[in-house]
DNA sequence: TTATTTGCAAACGGTTTGCCGATTA
DNA sequence: TAATCGGCAAACCGTTTGCAAATAA
């Protein structure tokens, strides 16, 4: 479960070329000062991963985060923000600061327990799931 | 609450134009079987709405759904599926079939709670939220 | 009348793709 | 070597916008 994004590759069967090792290193490095994920989008990964290897085509980026997407490595969100921004794959929910932006990440079981519940009373099982909060800070 | 559209647009100031007229009428039939809203892309209200008035042009439903959005008449969803998808105001949230792209749309007050429980835990008030559950048909 | 709105077509911005030389396994 | 990948630039597609004519209030 704590592979590294290569090991992923390979254990998928993704070919590691130079610009995907890259992209991978910044990638996993893509961490808030509290160890949380930024969320880059393609435009803020392409400016990262230019800074290691001034060579790589944003088309690349592209096409290497859809891989890595579909390999399972990657989550892609949309927010309301107009470009898709991707993390590491984990399993947490978003609660965004609409007035800064700021991002928190949370996991509630209780939470992810109702979802399952409610799945199942419409004769589901729940593959995926979404769940973000937009707020605003209180004043303390 | 349970004013026309163009009632809300009156109350909000927002001019009533033919043409809005003609999309306020399609947007409140648009309703499946079951009386859930269909959630039309602009492509598919354009349309419906071509053919109450052919000669409106997708830029004014363009326009037309963010002024509603803005008025809080609508709400604007993304899902996963690139095109934003409409529907009348209202508090629910969306099971989605990821076989048949079917949407159930449920309530959930239990969740509601939590939601406003997990806010209120990082000093925030809640003021929007969407919660979106993926799932496949069980067996029966 | 006057500010706002509409239709048209062109522009936009994020994302995808065809081509072909380069690289991986 | 065979299959896949990457760079480039052009295409794509949903959405927005500038402009002049039309219209609501």
């Amino acid at each position: 479960m704590s592979d590294t994004i290569e090991q992923k590759c390979i254990s998928k069967g993704v070919k590691l070329t130079d610009q995907r090792k890259v992209i991978a290193k910044v990638l996993s490095e893509s961490k808030s000062e509290y160890g949380e994920s930024d969320h880059p989008d393609v435009d803020e990964l392409y400016t990262r991963v230019t800074k290691l290897d001034p060579k790589i085509s944003i088309a690349t980026v592209y096409r290497t985060v859809k891989l890595f997407e579909e390999a399972g490595i990657l989550t892609k969100h949309d927010f309301k923000t107009g470009k898709a921004r991707y993390e590491l794959n984990d399993d947490h929910n978003h609660l965004i600061d609409i007035k800064t932006g700021e991002i928190i990440e949370f996991v509630d079981e209780e939470i992810e327990k109702l979802q399952k519940k409610v799945a199942e009373k419409y004769g589901y099982s729940l593959v995926d799931h979404k769940l973000e909060l937009y707020g605003v800070k209180k004043k303390p």
